[in-house]
DNA sequence: ATCCTGATTTTTTTT
DNA sequence: AAATCAGGAT
């Protein structure tokens, strides 16, 4: 390659791309589609577009509106960007839709009868609303989920459907009652100066077509706007972009859309693959690049992953391909149960470890998040650090939705969900029905229950414990709120409202190792703060923080500089890429999922499987067991009908011995008495079958051994067994 | 109002 | 297996 300094900059921007990479970068106005295949460097080019469009002045950084699927994505996007600039690319908009939105909305807010402090609700608290907009309305709740009214509601907002339209489509008298509840929903969480995360995207569509003064200031401030997963788009992003782009009449429409409909698996959320497949129908003037050419993994890994997404339908043709040679055959294993998996996924990562490997380059995916606790024990077993993305989210838990709570209703007095929260927490002798009554009193007034509590002596049949005890809450509320108005940081302010709550206070009286740890998330949580005020400086507010938080996603939290295995679910590993990876779990029912067994959902599972696949560059593992305990009891299992869409010539598949199975499984602690001989991790060396490594002790003398020479894992008898130290 | 206990449910996947 | 929930006792 020539000389960086020899050639123009611009040129410099296509260094190492090839040809449909440039063409995508360089292509000028209208719309584009790029087709880009799993590891095809669809970011960089998404990037080096960017870049080029800034650098060859034909946008200014303030004119550019790129969309990503997270926040992480994004910052890592903008990071890439400014390195290829060398400038700032602070007045750029790189976010996800769902941030974008927020961000319009708090600046439009009053326009849709919100204020600029409007609360998100994330999916606890809308489930709760639904709850309690299906018991207003007088649905029979055992017959209903509040997750199954919560998804009908979402699954209309999703589709664009507004509540009339909603009525006007129902169906059945079930229908009906829905249309109920979906406007006593709305009704509510917009008393509540609040939305969900489908509002954000609805009320934005909403606000653009309605007010065209608007809709022409934002279409004349992105001239150019880039989507990335364009295959996981819903119905409501898609008339986004349409009503940001414009219909062409004033000005060729600057869409750059990349993705692939292979891996389109969000279906489930709304997406829907037809959006990229009709962007040529919808863009005639569409100019499209397929990048076919995946840099990411060896030619191996791609035919397991053409073979298997054959099998679907009316996918776009595109064949990946790679230059990376044949490499490794991919490692096939059959266990017992999901321990035993465990067991042999740890035990091959300490091998692939003392063999040199970074745990930063090894990731285990599997389809529910609840499969994650079986190798989570293993891996402490063996002493290895890792983080899992998703499940349990920090912002999920109860100590520190509490704290968030309070801060939401100091800048939201009208958020009732907020008030419920904090209203009892920490305990104060306000139960159900003070609440009950406070609220209702609200709703009669139809003013902020802010205003209603801070007046107990209004609130009608109040007991006389609860009235003072609401009159001290208020008045600490009100304090906290005066500091707030005083342009405390975020940080102190929050510090401030942990202390007068009580918070702490309760966590420390209970002494507990539990409480401890709730204590360290809360300090973690001030530690957040104080890095958005850093981050934001001036232009810190309340406000900004909390709409910020509600939109962080776990995979936002994912550490890529450390030494750690990665497990997260195969959604979460969604433009990822690891040299190792482990797909466990793959049994029929587990994956493709029991309740995804039907035409339209299998092809998306198959997708998913796809997905997985081309994450691995090197090495890839799948595993099976024979017997997963499913909600606690034990469940026999079939092996995957995807393993089965696998050609065996890319297989390795150990011959499997017969391993002696009368031996319970689960070591004890008492293990370490009788093999004390061994420790965990340790290698040894079999008179039969070689090099292995010790990836389990149990009682009775026996440990488990891996064998490095078929990957086999066995049970032996310490004392008796043929082993020595190698 | 709060605490305890037994019953029921949970696991699809996420912004 | 763990978490949440409803009902009843205090």
């Amino acid at each position: 390659m020539s000389d960086l300094r020899s050639v123009e900059p611009a040129e410099a921007l296509l260094e190492g791309l090839n040809g449909p990479q440039r063409e995508a970068v360089t292509w000028g106005e209208g719309p584009l589609l790029v087709l880009a295949g799993a590891g095809s460097g669809k970011t960089r080019v998404l990037t080096h577009r960017i870049a080029h469009l800034i650098y060859t002045r034909r946008a200014r950084p303030g004119e550019i509106l790129a969309i990503t699927f997270t926040n992480k994505a994004a910052g890592e996007m903008r990071e890439r960007v400014e390195r290829l600039l060398g400038h700032s690319t602070r007045s750029m908009w790189l976010s996800t839709f769902h941030s974008a939105c927020a961000r319009i909305l708090r600046s439009e807010a009053d326009r849709l009868g919100y204020t600029r402090a409007f609360t998100i609700y994330d999916q606890a608290d809308s489930r709760r609303l639904a709850k309690r907009s299906a018991e207003a309305v007088g649905v029979d709740m055992t017959r209903y989920k509040p997750a199954a009214i919560q998804a009908r509601i979402s699954d209309a907002k999703n589709r664009l459907l507004d509540v009339d339209a909603y009525r006007r489509e129902a169906q059945d008298p079930f229908d009906e009652m829905m249309a109920d509840v979906y406007a006593s929903y709305q009704r509510q969480i917009h008393a509540m100066n609040a939305m969900d995360f489908d509002d954000l995207l609805l009320r934005t569509v909403e606000l653009l077509e309605r007010y065209d003064d608007v809709r022409a200031r934002y279409q004349a401030s992105f001239r150019y706007v880039l989507v990335d997963e364009y295959q996981d788009t819903n119905r409501a992003q898609y008339r986004l972009l349409q009503l940001l782009v414009g219909d062409g009449s004033d000005g060729p429409r600057n869409i750059t859309v990349v993705g692939d409909d292979a891996q389109s698996i969000y279906g489930f959320r709304g997406a829907d693959v037809r959006n990229i497949l009709d962007f040529e129908r919808d863009f005639p003037e569409a100019h499209v690049v397929k990048l076919e050419q995946n840099y990411r993994s060896t030619e191996t890994i791609l035919a397991v992953a053409n073979a298997v997404i054959a099998n679907n339908r009316g996918a776009i043709a595109k064949e990946l391909w790679s230059d990376l040679g044949t490499g490794e055959q991919v490692q096939l294993r059959e266990l017992d149960d999901e321990h035993a998996e465990a067991r042999m996924i740890v035990g091959e990562i300490r091998r692939l470890l003392d063999e040199g490997a970074a745990a930063a380059d090894v990731s285990v995916l599997y389809r529910t998040n609840a499969m994650s606790r079986a190798i989570e024990d293993q891996l402490v077993r063996g002493d290895i650090a890792y983080q899992v993305i998703g499940g349990t989210k920090f912002y999920e838990r109860a100590e520190i939705k509490d704290a968030i709570a309070y801060l939401t209703f100091l800048v939201n007095g009208a958020d009732v969900v907020a008030f419920s929260r904090i209203i009892n927490s920490p305990r104060r002798g306000i139960g159900q029905t003070s609440l009950a009554r406070i609220t209702a009193q609200a709703q009669t007034l139809g003013t902020d229950v802010w205003d209603v509590a801070a007046d107990a002596a209004s609130v009608p049949g109040l007991a006389a414990a609860a009235t003072k005890a609401l009159t001290r809450f208020m008045e600490t509320m009100a304090e906290l709120r005066e500091l707030a108005r005083e342009g405390l940081g975020v940080a102190e302010l929050l510090q401030a409202v942990l202390e007068r709550s009580g918070l702490i206070a309760a966590l420390e009286d209970e002494r507990t190792i539990e409480a401890e740890g709730r204590i360290e998330n809360l300090e973690q949580l001030v530690a957040v703060a104080h890095e958005f005020d850093d981050e934001h400086g001036e232009e810190a507010s309340l406000e900004l923080f909390l709409q910020e938080l509600a939109l962080v996603a776990d995979a936002d939290t994912r550490r890529s500089d450390s030494g750690l295995v990665t497990l997260m679910t195969l959604h979460n590993a969604k433009g990822l890429e690891f040299p190792v990876v482990f797909i466990a779990g793959l049994e029929d029912g587990m994956f493709p999922h029991s309740r995804s067994i039907d035409e339209g959902a299998l092809e998306e599972e198959r997708r998913l499987f796809y997905v997985g696949v081309t994450r691995a560059m090197r090495t890839l593992y799948l595993t099976h067991a024979r017997r997963r305990a499913v909600f606690g009891s034990p469940s026999v299992a079939m092996r995957s009908r995807f393993v089965d869409e696998v050609p065996a010539h890319l297989l390795d598949v150990p011959a499997r011995r017969s391993s002696p199975t009368s031996w319970s499984s689960g070591a004890g602690d008492g293990a370490q008495a009788s093999a004390a001989a061994y420790r965990l991790g340790e290698d040894v060396l079999h008179a039969a079958f070689g090099e292995g490594v010790v990836t389990a002790l149990e009682p009775g003398g026996v440990i488990v051994v891996r064998f490095a020479g078929d990957g086999s894992e066995r049970k032996l008898m310490a004392d008796y067994a043929p082993l020595s130290r190698p």
